[in-house]
Parts: C-alpha cells; structure tokens; sequence
DNA sequence: CTGAAAGCGCTTACAG
DNA sequence: CTGAAAGCGCTTACAG
C-alpha cells in the first residue's frame, strides 16, 4: 500500500499549486469551480487527509483538549467526561485524560505535558492544585476550566457545584429526624474540604453534636470508607448518622455497619454524595446528594469552547450547578 | 508574563547553536560537561519546555494512542482504560478517546481522525468494524489492538476473552440446577454476538431448549435489559433463566421481574456478564461471569508498547484471556 | 566537541 | 483566480 499522501502529491496530480489546495481544502479563498473540482477529484483518487500535525504547529492551534481528573475508573467521573466529549465533538475537538490520584505532583506532571503537547484548552477537576499554582504553570491564557476548586484567587472559568445546598437540606433532614450525634466521612486530607466544611457549618447551624473523632480522612474508596467506619465505629460513643463525601466512601461505610451488625438505618444513618448509579443499586438503598455529573462535563464543554472564541481578556465566568437530597432507604 | 520559549532562545541564552541545546536535552549526542550545564542553567531560567508538536512533526511519532470504545460511561471501560492509561504512562505516551456508541459510522469517523492525527497505535474496542475495514482506514503498518472482535481474517494484534468459558460454566451450572428452559438477552444486533454464539453452543451441548423468542437484542444497558426482558416475559411460555450479555442488562432483567412480581432466582434465574463493581452490590447479588476490564487494558498497552518497538513485520498476537463464573444470588 | 542547513507537512501573508 | 516563498519549532544527517 501507499504512503500517506501530501499536499505536494494532490497539487502534482490536480496541477495546482499546494496553496491552491490548501484553499480549495478550507475554504478560505475562493477557488474556480473547475480547479476545485480537480482538487477534489486528486484528493478522493489519492485518499489525502492533511497531517493535523503539521496544521496544528503551522497555525498553533491542535483542535485537542485535556481533562485531568484523580480517576477515570471512579464512578463520578465516566459520566461527566462522556458529556465533555460529546459537547467538544461537533467543534472537531479530541480529549486528552490524564489521571492524577488527586496526588499534587500528578497534578502538576499532568498539567505539565498538556501544555508542551499545547492543547487548546484544559478541564481540570482539582483537588490539590491552587489556581495561581495552575497559571504558574500554564501560563496565564490558555483556557482552563476548573472544576470543583475553590482555593486562591480565581484565575479560570470554574464549574462548582452548590454542595453546601445539598449537605444542608441531608442535615436539616437527619435533625428532624431526631439525630443529634453526627459523623462525617471526608476524602483525603487536603483535597480542599469544601464538603466537610459546609457539613461543619449546616451541622453547626443547627447545634448538632460533631465529636472530632466521628470527622475521619479517607481515599475515595470503598475500601476507604469500610476502614474508616470501622474506626470510627469502634469509639465508645458513636453517632446516630454518618454523612460521607461520597457514594464510594458511603458504601463502604455500610459494609463496616454490616461486618458490625448495626442496622442501617435504624441504628445508623448513612448519606452519601454523587448520587453515582449504584447507589439506587445498594442494599439498602443508598440515600444520597445528587452531583450533576453529565451536566457538569456539559457545563465544561460549554465554557470551555466559549473561553476559546472570547479569547483570555473576557472576565472569568463561574457556573454554579445545583445538588439535592435524594432520600432512599439508608437514612 | 512571558510567551513560552523556543529552543532558539535557549541557544542565545547559554551561547550555543540549536543543535547542542537539543542533542544536551535529548542525550542522543554527547556534550562536553560545561556547555551541557550552561544549556540546562538556560532552561531552567527560561523555563522552557520544548513543543512536542514540533517534535512530532520532525519525528514522525507523536507518544499518543487512541482508545476506541463504545461508551465510557459503560462502567466495562473505565476500569480498562485506567489501566491501558497507566500502563503506557512510563513510557510516555498520553491518549485520546473516542466514543462511538458501536455505531460503524462513529467507529469510522474515530479511526480516521486519529489517523488524521498521527496517533503512534491504536486500542479499538470494536463491535462494528471488520479488520479488513480497519486496515482500509488506518494502512497497514499502524499498530493496532483490536479488544474482542473476531470478524474476518486477523490484521492486527488481539485481545480475546474467553467468553465462551464462562459461559458454558454458567450454563453448565443452570443445568445442574435443573433449569431446562434457557434465554439470552444479548446486545444490539450485528455487534458480533459472540457471547450469544457460545451460549447457544453450550446450551445446545446440554440439550437444553431455547426458544427464538427467548432471544432478545436491545442496547448493553440497563434500560434495554428492562425493555427486552418485559416483551420476554409477557410470553405465554417462559425460560427458568435468562442470561445477559453484559450486567447492565441483566440488572434490567431482574427490574422487569421484580416489576412482574417474579421471584430471583427460584422463578427465574439471571446472570450477567462482565461483573462490574454494581454487580456485588445490588439485590439480589448478580450472578455473573468475570470479563478482566483491567487486565484487558493492561494486556493492550503491552501489546501496543511491543508493537510499536517491533514493527509492522512481527507476526500478529493473539491474547486470551480468562472468564469464570461467580457464584452470588441471582442464580 | 559543536554548528549550519535541510526538512517534517502544512498555512498564509505577499504578489501578480 | 492562482502561486512562490516564508515559517511554525523542532531534530538530524552532514561536516569540520
């Protein structure tokens, strides 16, 4: 078989001058209908598809972006990078994934290469980046959407979503329910914390009693949140709930109720956050706060393309996404 | 802030040619000690990372691969592709995804943009592309992995499971329970139905009897498992189980019998296939035959890392992988 | 031990 | 309506 063809190939069989191709190829000059039609006849004969390498590092742009997130086999985010890619797809923009663990370094080597490979633009789910970090190591205009992240001064368009709004109604919930003793699972230390703080300040709000040691720091993880659980749980007093900043964690927190007999929700009450699609799955059902993911990677396509076409002048724009309580069967 | 910087710019800056700064960051010349320090002092100053457009360009290799799957929200891929991702990670090589919904048209459009793209190899989980199509569309020295698919004669490197181990497992062991009337729910038509071929065989092994209209095929989710098992069930006559082409539809199956007041397993036995995370955790427990997700993507970045230092030339591989049976409650 | 020059495959001022 | 030439930012024969 043949090699792949060039410019040069399909101007030598149409009879034109690269130029004239490249033209005909864009539209961004008129070309006579008969020399286009030649072009477009060599092209087809040839099977010619232009290099994007070489368009890209002649007009500095490469059509592609980044997404970094801690990890792609966490439930959370499949969802959300599906809706980034498909809202990317139709402007002709590919996607780089990086993982990260939520690690700093991995964050920073992540964010490293996808600006020497000068991707067009990058979604950033951070966890332990602050956003001066971030331009440092960026620049100050390549589009960046970050997701989540709060810390520092705003420098990218950023995608939160509300969660103090759901955490407060899960609370308001537990408290009407009698629960006056409450527990919080958070993610690992120094991930930002933002769940764990509007829990703190929701639970505050109503006098609820939040012993330190029911506040434990934990992977992501199922694994994690079973540990974790059945640290906390072990204590000679325990609380009568357990909230967890996420559904992984959660579940697993109801393992550690289970391989210690304590029935859920009758002794313990668990709430979750994401509202991943297992959690409907669970037994007992999990009850959860929803995290939009699909709409948060849509949201990230959106801006993201926008901050593209406006430019780094145009003032930063934050989008804040809603959550809710998603009353089931564990609280 | 500064724009980012050339190897030009470098070269000024420690006072020597473009050639010594590449060759004393590359490695691939030796450089006497004391120019090689002033040139990596230079960087360090200017902060300057070399463009890997431009080295792909000169290079002809771009260290990026594509990953080519149906739907990353499936919860089969993450897992996979998280390991495919850090398997290929060491050796430097970042990767694009497309979603192509096993839609041919979509497997097409991806192939051809990533080939567009100059992409070094190519992991393809394919349900609607034969590889002599493949081939058409990437050339024929492309490495390219292709996952699961056996369609006409091998023109790349593969990665099998042996699904029909499981399964006749699986259907061995409905047979020992005393089931005799069988269905399958496999996915769409025309995506290989490879799974649906080795059910049929061992059943038919078995003396088993499967009536054409307990075989259904509807999308590999849990929407679809619903729908197709709703139409099965409504039948006049029906099977003592059904098994699924993947989980997802198996849990739709159990939704539908739950809805239809049939109980699991004893009037109706469901198993699925893949054992996803969920499948362990919804009620009752899915039985179900593993599909190692990640030690598929793991065997694919080896395959594709192999290739690429072997050449078009060495003949293909063929990797199998295993399946089993895991015993839980819906069967 | 080091450098000048060509070239990867495009696009886009500049010119006619 | 079309083309010749420069240049994107690197690497690598070739030469000394």
């Amino acid at each position: 078989m043949v090699p792949s063809r060039r410019i040069a190939d399909v101007a030598a069989e149409a009879g034109v001058s690269p130029t004239t191709v490249s033209h005909a190829l864009s539209g961004r000059r008129p070309v006579a209908p008969a020399t286009r039609a030649r072009i477009l006849n060599a092209v087809e004969r040839l099977d010619y598809r232009p290099d994007r390498l070489a368009t890209s590092l002649r007009t500095q742009r490469t059509q592609t972006l980044a997404l970094i997130i801690p990890d792609i086999a966490n439930p959370y985010y499949p969802a959300s990078a599906r809706a980034l890619l498909d809202g990317v797809n139709d402007a002709g923009f590919m996607t780089l994934i990086a993982n990260t663990d939520g690690d700093p370094e991995g964050e920073r080597a992540a964010l490293q290469e996808m600006v020497a490979r000068r991707v067009d633009g990058i979604v950033m789910h951070s966890l332990a980046t602050s956003t001066a970090d971030l331009r440092r190591i960026v620049g100050p205009d390549l589009p960046v959407v970050v997701v989540g992240g709060l810390s520092g001064l705003i420098a990218t368009d950023l995608v939160v979503t509300a969660d103090s709004v759901g955490l407060g109604e899960a609370v308001k919930y537990l408290h009407g329910n009698g629960v006056r003793d409450l527990g919080f699972v958070d993610g690992p230390e120094g991930n930002g914390m933002y769940r764990l703080v509007a829990f703190l300040g929701a639970a505050h709000a109503l006098g609820l009693n939040v012993q330190d040691d029911w506040i434990r720091h934990t992977p992501f993880t199922r694994e994690g949140g079973f540990a974790a659980a059945m640290s906390l749980l072990h204590g000679d007093r325990r609380p009568a709930a357990i909230m967890c900043a996420n559904d992984l964690i959660a579940i697993g927190v109801m393992d550690a109720a289970r391989a210690l007999n304590i029935r859920i929700p009758e002794d313990l009450a668990v709430i979750g956050f994401d509202d991943i699609e297992t959690a409907a799955l669970v037994t007992p059902q999990l009850t959860t706060i929803t995290n939009p993911a699909s709409l948060t990677g849509a949201t990230c396509a959106e801006l993201l393309l926008e901050r593209i076409v406006l430019g780094a002048d145009a003032p930063y724009v934050t989008r804040v996404l809603p959550t809710s309580l998603v009353l089931r069967e564990s609280a």
